[in-house]
RNA sequence: CGGGAUGUGGCUCAGUCUGGUAGAGCGCUGCGUUCGGGACGCAGAGACCGCGUGUUCAAAUCACGCCAUCCCGACCA
């Protein structure tokens, strides 16, 4: 039976509904593929379920040829779990909360390693039933503080996330790998421009991860990545490299300049006539409670990420404008390393050549020229690299050239040690009986953001130009005058042609205007086109467009099935993809 | 959480400043003409103008409160 337009619920609309701002959002909506509830939170229609079908099944394919097996865990989370993580305490926000009737508290579950490891605590007591990997594809609920750009990021929505549990620390490698592998050729067999990255493995914590980004100019994140090795690295995490000599210890004295009301690096720099690159800026920060300082040059910007990491603390804070006045005297604006009471000092590597800087002075108003830290200040500074790369930067592996392209991450993956296992009691016995903590890993993909970020990289003026793997439908067959029982037939014959050809189609059999139609096709991106009207039959052909290229074939109606297989062959090798007939791999 | 903006038929918006009969386009229903890149004509249906309170003879319009949605920001001294 085919799938016919005439009855699809797929209400398309000719204007972007007005609070829309990204185009996947935009075009998400006017191809009648998601419909808003409330803030954050979709109904996902016929077409756009299809599209997310189509990739949780590709990802489900790769997860399962990868030896993890797939589950269901619940939404509804006890709040009594995630206090043995610790993590009800520090989750924040995101997590929503609630109490059943009897006041016991649940949670909406934003993510599932305390459940899933909750699951395997129960039952694995051996080294014998390990590895062992559980995924499941699932909706998902996470209290954004701002949701924004439809289904990129939003509220509720659904993700693969897999989680590894290994005896030993190889076994935990190995498994990351095998994750890592199966995302390369999930995102592979998309049709996806993307890039894998190292990334920071924030707050969900752990000791190492991968992103996975979508390139698209609309995204969210700023990735560095070399152009001449493969180094790529989420911005936040990537590394600045350089020769960083301690300079001599000689030039003019310390002195004291005053700087009335000029609190911004600017500010300073203009009033003293000096370049932001002589100014060092002082960030104080609340790390667990502690005052800390970090220095960076003023030109530069300290990444938070890089700072927390090389303090080792759990929670870094900017110091408020009451806690600044208390630890440096001064008015925020005036902060300086020099005699300055906070229990420890960073400074971005760079500043080891540090001679001849202005600094705030703890003071009101004042500012002192001429710093050399290594002579000036007596505190023990702890040299670090604290800054965020630019694109001036060379690559940290090679020294090659930089490019910061921005990227939507799509996929993460994380080895994450025994942070859950251990505070939950996932245990085991060893060959020599003796009782050990299993080593976990964890693996998210935003099945729902795939869509979403397959759109920003690949759309027009006309609508979204979806890779046909990830398509609602791969083919439609636009049926010109389907009063007429012969053209009707006919294109039937083209949608059964199509199919045998392997593309799963849709009949436009709308009694609307041929215009309507072209505009619908073109607007909800069908990679594959084939018009059937009674001008092109009676020349015996149908008129075939490949939605990528814009490119029209003719193909003949009498040989319609094998030229159409061969034709949409060559609209997969179009996208550097392969069919999977095995007749010929593009790429 | 701070700042800004917006809320008017299903959708996109005008009308609000200057209070006085609720508008347009799209979409929808019917009829007719059209029919290969979002057709045209005619006739229709459809709105507690976000909610509440107040001011007024009279409120979509003014005031206050609330709610919702969108955007920017969340401490880079």
């Amino acid at each position: 039976m085919t799938t016919k337009m005439s009855t699809l619920y797929a209400p398309t609309l000719k204007e972007a509904p007005g609070d829309a701002e990204v185009v996947s959002h935009k075009l998400l909506v006017r191809a009648g593929m998601i419909r808003k509830l409330t803030s954050g939170i979709y109904t996902i229609l016929p077409l756009g379920l299809r599209a997310v079908n189509k990739v949780a099944a590709i990802v489900r394919e790769e997860m399962d040829r990868a030896g993890a097996q797939e589950i269901l865990m619940p939404t509804v989370q006890p709040g009594d779990l995630w206090r043995e993580s610790g993590r009800w305490e520090h989750y924040g926000k995101e997590l929503l909360r609630f109490e059943d009737r009897h006041g016991r508290d649940y949670c909406l579950g934003p993510t599932h390693e305390e459940v899933v490891t909750d699951l395997v605590r129960g039952e694995v007591r051996s080294y014998r039933q390990l590895p062992l990997n559980l995924y499941q594809i699932q909706g998902k609920f996470r209290d954004e503080i701002r949701p924004r750009f439809g289904l990129m990021r939003c509220r509720e929505f659904i993700m693969k996330d897999a989680y590894s549990f290994d005896a030993d620390e190889a076994g935990a490698e190995k498994s990351y790998r095998a994750m890592y592998d199966a995302y390369m050729a999930i995102f592979s067999r998309l049709g996806l421009r993307f890039r894998p990255v190292e990334a920071d493995s924030g707050s969900i914590g752990g000791s190492f991860s991968h992103e996975f980004m979508v390139l698209a100019d609309t995204g969210e994140d700023t990735i560095a990545v070399c152009q001449a090795c493969d180094y790529a690295a989420n911005l936040e995490k990537a590394e600045v490299r350089g020769k960083f000599d301690p300079s001599p210890e000689e030039g003019p004295r310390l002195t004291e300049v005053p700087t009335p009301g000029a609190h911004t690096v600017e500010e300073v720099a203009a009033l003293l006539d000096v370049n932001p690159t002589q100014v060092i800026k002082t960030l104080l920060y609340d790390a667990d409670g502690q005052p800390v300082a970090a220095l960076v040059r003023g030109d530069r910007e300290l990444n938070e990420i890089k700072l927390k990491n090389a303090l080792g603390c759990a929670e870094l804070r900017m110091a408020s404008p009451e806690r600044v006045r208390e630890w440096t005297g001064a008015p925020v604006g005036f902060a300086g390393p020099v005699g300055l009471g906070v229990a420890r000092i960073l400074a971005d590597q760079e500043l080891r050549t540090a001679t001849d800087y202005v600094v705030g002075a703890n003071k009101a108003d004042a500012h002192f020229r001429h710093l050399c830290l290594g002579r000036d200040v007596a505190a023990k500074i702890e040299y670090r690299d604290l800054r965020t790369i630019t694109a001036k930067d060379p690559c940290p592996r090679c020294s090659g050239p930089l490019g910061l392209p921005r990227g939507i991450e799509v996929g993460h993956v994380f080895k994450l040690g025994t942070k859950y296992s251990e505070a939950l009691g996932a245990r085991f016995l060893d060959e020599a009986g003796k009782e050990r903590t299993t080593i976990m890993g964890c693996y998210g993909i935003g099945v729902t953001r795939v869509v979403a970020a397959c759109i920003e990289q690949n759309h027009d003026e006309a609508g979204i130009v979806f890779p046909p793997p990830v398509a609602p439908f791969e083919a439609v067959v636009l049926c010109l005058d389907p009063k007429d029982e012969t053209v009707l037939a006919r294109a039937e014959e083209v949608a059964a042609a199509l199919r045998a050809a392997g593309a799963d189609v849709v009949l436009d059999d709308r009694e609307e205007r041929p215009g309507v139609k072209f505009k619908d096709a073109d607007l909800i991106g069908f990679p594959l086109q084939c018009v059937v009207g009674g001008k092109g039959l009676a020349r015996g052909v149908v008129e075939c467009k490949d939605r990528r290229s814009g490119e029209k074939t003719e193909l003949p109606v009498e040989h319609f099935a094998r030229e159409v297989a061969l034709w949409r062959r060559a609209v997969w090798c179009g996208w550097g993809l392969g069919t999977g007939d095995g007749v010929e791999e593009c790429r």
